[in-house]
RNA sequence: GUGGUUGUAGCUCAACUUGGUUAGAGCGCCGGACUGUGGCUCCGGAGGUUGGGGGUUCAAGUCCCCUCAGCCACCCCA
């Protein structure tokens, strides 16, 4: 093997690069249907920005180093503290709620795995300033949007939906103490992947002892809106603390989109920071990692920007989505990158397939020819895997009479088009999209 | 970072039971048959330090050790 890109880093083929793009126009597409703006930032940071809050135990899982000017930096592991300082910066500039996205490359160090890399680009799409329901809903939609964007269905995709503070409220309805929830939260979060006896000697490490610990695991398994109300109604005060969900999941209700969604609560999200509805998109049968993650953080802007605002969204990686893009429909089709190739019969002809090359590019179609004299028949079988529709064939002939032939290289048809009108009428494209 | 597993051409895979001579095929790529007509067919060519290094042996793709890389699990999931 000869030198390869770095481990959990990727070279992007054309091929790729194309695939790539088209999650990119979704992204992009879905966002401005939802009213989004699309904001950017560095991909260099101040190491701190990442160690202030989440301590400093997360400095082996990212890339970084001293700069030439003695400053510690790393590549951003995450947009959210960037975001954050941007808000911040800049809070009273904006109408509230602020709606914005962005697709950052980011960077982690830790081993590679199958949909997991040390470098992705990640759709993150924020809605900042608005603490209702709705806004959750909105954010939830839209990453379903993306999905239905490309192709997939409810029977492909499904939303897990869950809320923190419903959670939290049914734990310690169940006896669990306040110090002790960061350690119910992961069990919670592991009751499909672990045994209930390993989770259930996990918990009892916490100092979460055995009835305590069996309720524990019972409500990780609750599923359903209808079951976790019902939960809630053996809660003091518990009603309310359903309300939440129970406006967003209407929400989705009413724009169409409830099919795509699981009330789980067995969904708590790995990060602390979240303080309210969480949820997770999975293939629906589960044959990748999670394809997207988010939901509310009211605190996190305050604790990293000094700046109060409620806010709720999610990150979504290009990885496991083109995983799952690569698996559903099998070889990717090679889209048409030409609208036309122009053959020159003989050396002759070149001067002639230079300047109309010329004036059909300057008219916004996608035209190419041979960059050394080679037989008609090699040219033809270039043009026709660069996907190009139409061949026009320059000879000696052709530019004596002043008509060329006009190849259709779907169906081996020709005609006559005399060379002056090429640029004038559009037809011999075949009605080909052309900008 | 820990543990397990895999590694032969660009890709997918061969290479007899138990080490044996010059590591093969399909697809793809390049060229030719076809000097003004692509897809089909036929022919030819390039492309390998068998991931790398060391060891055992008369002899290693094959056995042993180390290392690198992929995959899986743990950790973590921004």
């Amino acid at each position: 093997m000869q030198s390869k890109a770095l481990p959990g880093f990727r070279d992007l083929y054309p091929a790729d690069t194309a695939l790539l793009q088209k999650i990119f126009d979704v992204w992009r597409a879905v966002s401005a249907r939802y009213g989004f703006e699309e904001y950017g930032g560095p991909p260099l940071e101040p190491l701190e920005l990442y160690t202030a809050k989440s301590g400093e135990e997360i400095v082996g899982q990212l890339y970084h180093f001293e700069d030439k000017g003695g400053r510690a930096v790393a590549l951003r592991p995450e947009m959210t503290p960037t975001l954050a300082r941007m808000v911040a910066a800049k809070a009273s500039d904006f109408k509230k709620p602020i709606r914005w996205y962005t697709i950052p490359q980011l960077f982690r160090y830790e081993r590679q795995q199958r949909g997991r890399l040390r470098e992705h680009f990640q759709f993150n799409l924020d809605l900042i300033g608005e603490p209702g329901p709705l806004a959750d809903a909105e954010v939830i939609a839209a990453a379903i949007d993306v999905m239905r964007g490309l192709g997939f269905g409810p029977e492909s995709v499904r939303v897990r939906m869950s809320d923190r503070r419903v959670i939290r409220a049914l734990l310690m309805g169940a006896g669990v103490e306040e110090e002790q929830l960061g350690a119910a939260y992961a069990a919670v979060d592991k009751i499909e992947r672990d045994s209930r006896d390993a989770l259930t000697d996990r918990l009892k490490g916490a100092g979460i002892e055995r009835p305590i610990a069996d309720r524990v695991l019972d409500l990780a398994e609750i599923r359903g809106l209808e079951s976790v109300l019902g939960a809630l109604d053996e809660v003091t005060d518990g009603e309310l603390i359903g309300d939440g969900l129970t406006e967003c999941h209407g929400a989705l209700a009413n724009m169409g989109l409830v099919e795509f969604v699981d009330v789980d609560l067995s969904i708590v999200r790995g990060l602390d920071y979240y303080t309210g509805i969480v949820f997770e998109l999975f293939d629906a049968n589960r044959s990748v990692r999670a394809i997207c993650g988010g939901g509310r953080y009211d605190d996190l802007l305050r604790a990293l920007g000094g700046i109060d605002l409620p806010a709720v969204g999610f990150g979504m990686g290009d990885v496991v989505i083109t995983e799952l893009l690569r698996s559903r429909s099998g070889a990717p089709s090679t889209p048409s990158r030409l609208d036309v190739y122009l053959v020159a019969v003989t050396s002759s002809d070149v001067p002639e397939v230079l300047r109309l090359s010329h004036a059909l590019r300057d008219i916004g179609i996608r035209v190419e020819y041979a960059l050394k004299q080679q037989a008609v028949a090699k040219q033809l079988k270039i043009a026709s895997v660069r996907g190009s529709g139409r061949a026009i064939l320059i000879g000696p002939d052709e530019r004596e009479s002043g008509e060329v032939v006009v190849r259709n290289m779907d169906t081996g048809t020709e005609e006559q088009v005399p060379i002056t009108a090429l640029t004038e009428d559009l037809a011999w494209l075949g009605g080909r999209e052309t900008p």
